[in-house]
DNA sequence: ACGTTTGCGCTTTAGC
DNA sequence: GCTAAAGCGCAAACGT
């Protein structure tokens, strides 16, 4: 078998990979969706809903720069 | 327990599942970097793959417009 | 006049070109609208004509893809 | 001419105009990102420029809201 | 006329 | 740091 061969079907290999991935991907957004949608149909605002999922978020986000921060005095303070 | 509190415990529930569901996704994200520096790492061009995936899913959307349209007829002519 | 002053005119002034510019925009957008509701008056299915539209759009953008990637290749490859 | 080949004639017509206004949308829509970019480049944040002209939008919605209102009543009381 | 569903524009994020 | 693409929210369009 020529290199060109087995170059093009190591390539081909790569791209279905990520293909899948992105299917995966696009099967857990369709999950989070029907999470939405069900809290919906329990009484509760998704719009809303979606504002607390990103204000935890960019509280995680921060606690996590607040946890770099200390961590970075901590090695130059040696303790 | 009061409504109150089996209310705030079933939204809790909600917004919880659907920050699982965002790492898992976050998960899948991760992994497709992964396989274009692999695929870097193996000599191949990640902008031209990267051009080769969305051409292959603009492909993929054209034939299923292409479907639906012709449903669409079929349902307008009822055969 | 004050730089305080100058710079609020200024900003104003950006600010009133880009909701000018938004107007004309929502004009062209019920011209639109205007045109689709014509089609349909004249006995056309509005909702196979925006599919084709959709669908003529998407090939353009594939075609262009397309070219895209051959650019990119003769440019990796010096011809 | 068969009327099969007029109405053809006709539908393209129909689809050309659209899309020639919907090019025509496109160029405005570059324009306004003109107009960001260039009220960038005068040291302005268009982030916050985006949020003031949403907002300014809001408020003209909510008085053409209270037009309507007003003019409703006016009609039910013949005033 | 209303509710549902899809398409479109904007925002944000990721690559270069 | 900037440009471009992907994801999300909203609003208009379709069907009932």
């Amino acid at each position: 078998m020529a290199d060109g061969t087995v170059a093009a079907d190591q390539l081909r290999l790569f791209i279905e990979r990520i293909e899948r991935l992105e299917e995966e991907k696009k099967g857990i957004a369709d999950d989070i969706r029907d999470v939405y949608a069900e809290a919906k149909a329990n009484g509760y605002d998704a719009k809303i809903m979606r504002m607390v999922v990103r204000l935890r978020k960019m509280e995680t986000h921060t606690r996590q720069e607040q946890d770099a921060i200390l961590e970075t005095y901590r090695s130059a303070l040696s303790c």
